[in-house]
DNA sequence: TCAATGCTTTGATGGAGATCGAACTATGAA
DNA sequence: TTCATAGTTCGATCTCCATCAAAGCATTGA
């Protein structure tokens, strides 16, 4: 007994539907404040402002107050990685597998995680990226490959402002609806953000759900798979 | 809110003591009785009871009845997988750091992780694999490279024992310890079978913990670190 | 200084669920 | 059959915690 972390301590804190909503509201990646984090939760101010705290002195959430707002986000891609496993694992072996839900096919294909692009769409890339050695694995880190820089840059991403930092440029992240490995970390923020500014997709309005539009999944696709 | 899959009740079933203790003893691999997990808990046989009946309606846990037996194990790989996420982040934001425990430090170095070896030799050994191109990356999906099979092979692994199966001859696991990836699936429980059988390390009792001897550490590197 | 907005704290209430003793069922052994 | 062991079910108790209304701070703007 006694072994290991104290799992029990942060899984209570997931378990709570109020809390749980609002984590994962908060994996759409954008900083929420505690009056929007309440309506996701289903709760009133007191009763989520209590929540909020318990997930910040559990570690879970970091805030940044500014003027008389506070912004409320996961406190770090490991977080989220997590949040994903648990999303994989309550996926399968849910209840029967129930109703599938009017958005979850949409989520399947291309959804905001964090703060990058994960789904189908983002798995694909993935592969692309590993298979073609524009990046490499080792161990549990990835790497720019040979040609990876020269090769985003050729594609527009600004490598530069991807500079030092406490965040890894690359990082694998677990896709809880194709189990299957999608890029996070900064560069996968970065492709997002590109994605979104070219307007190749949009993101659905109080949604992680990421729309492509026809043209924009075509550039897409040239730009991130046909490489 | 209600997007994707329902994390709260999974999370919930994790979050009680009792039920996350019992979830980590069965994390050493090793099926155990309703009594046995019962101590684990540290709650009496009915209470143990009424928690397992949940574990498995909630899918974490399977059981299969021998005479008056029933022995209770992990649901799957995916479920192993998780909870060691989970353990990653409990690990990284715990409380302040506290105390890092008696065992905590054995534990770090080697591991067993439901049926693989885990720590920081399982994570060396998985990269020298990575590197040496004997295993390689598909995306999430880990494969035998080039020469794998006759690696294995001429180290002593039965790579035809490892046959058809639902359960993937590779899989990555993420280690809470290091928060880098080891080797699971079919592969990885082999090869710690393999471990086990030559005698270079052996298993505390009551523990997940694996230690090697002077010359099975030897051993060990000579054949996975060494390529 | 006053009012308005955003959020936290306090206190009271209620409900869910964890717990255990005792009774019950099932398997195995004598 | 009878006893012993393994496990589940039932019922009662009790503790924890989620919840909200109301009051208290703090920041902004007039």
């Amino acid at each position: 007994m006694k072994d290991g972390p104290d799992i029990a301590r942060i899984a209570s804190l997931i378990g709570d539907p109020a809390r749980a909503n609002m984590l994962t509201a908060l994996m759409a990646g954008a900083a929420l404040t505690a009056s929007e984090l309440a309506l996701e939760g289903g709760v009133t101010l007191p009763t989520a402002s209590s929540h909020l705290a318990k997930l910040i002195e559990g570690g879970l959430l970091t805030v940044t107050a500014q003027g008389r707002h506070r912004y409320y986000g996961l406190a770090g891609p490991q977080v989220a990685s997590m949040l994903e496993a648990i999303m994989g694992v309550a996926a399968g072996v849910g209840p029967k597998r129930a109703r599938p839900g009017p958005r979850e096919p949409a989520m399947r294909e291309a959804r905001v995680c964090y703060d990058h692009l994960a789904g189908e769409h983002a798995v694909k890339m993935m592969d692309t990226f590993l298979a073609r050695d524009i990046l490499v694995r080792d161990g549990q880190e990835i790497r720019l490959g040979p040609n990876g820089a020269s090769h985003f840059i050729a594609i527009g991403i600004d490598m530069e402002r991807l500079g030092p930092s406490r965040r890894p440029v690359c990082r694998d992240c677990l896709d809880w609806s194709v189990r299957r490995s999608h890029l996070a970390g900064q560069l996968g923020a970065a492709i997002l953000d590109k994605i979104l500014a070219e307007k190749w997709a949009r993101r659905e309005k109080d949604s992680r759900v990421v729309t492509f539009s026809q043209k924009g999944r075509q550039a897409f696709e040239k730009a991130f798979l046909e490489v």
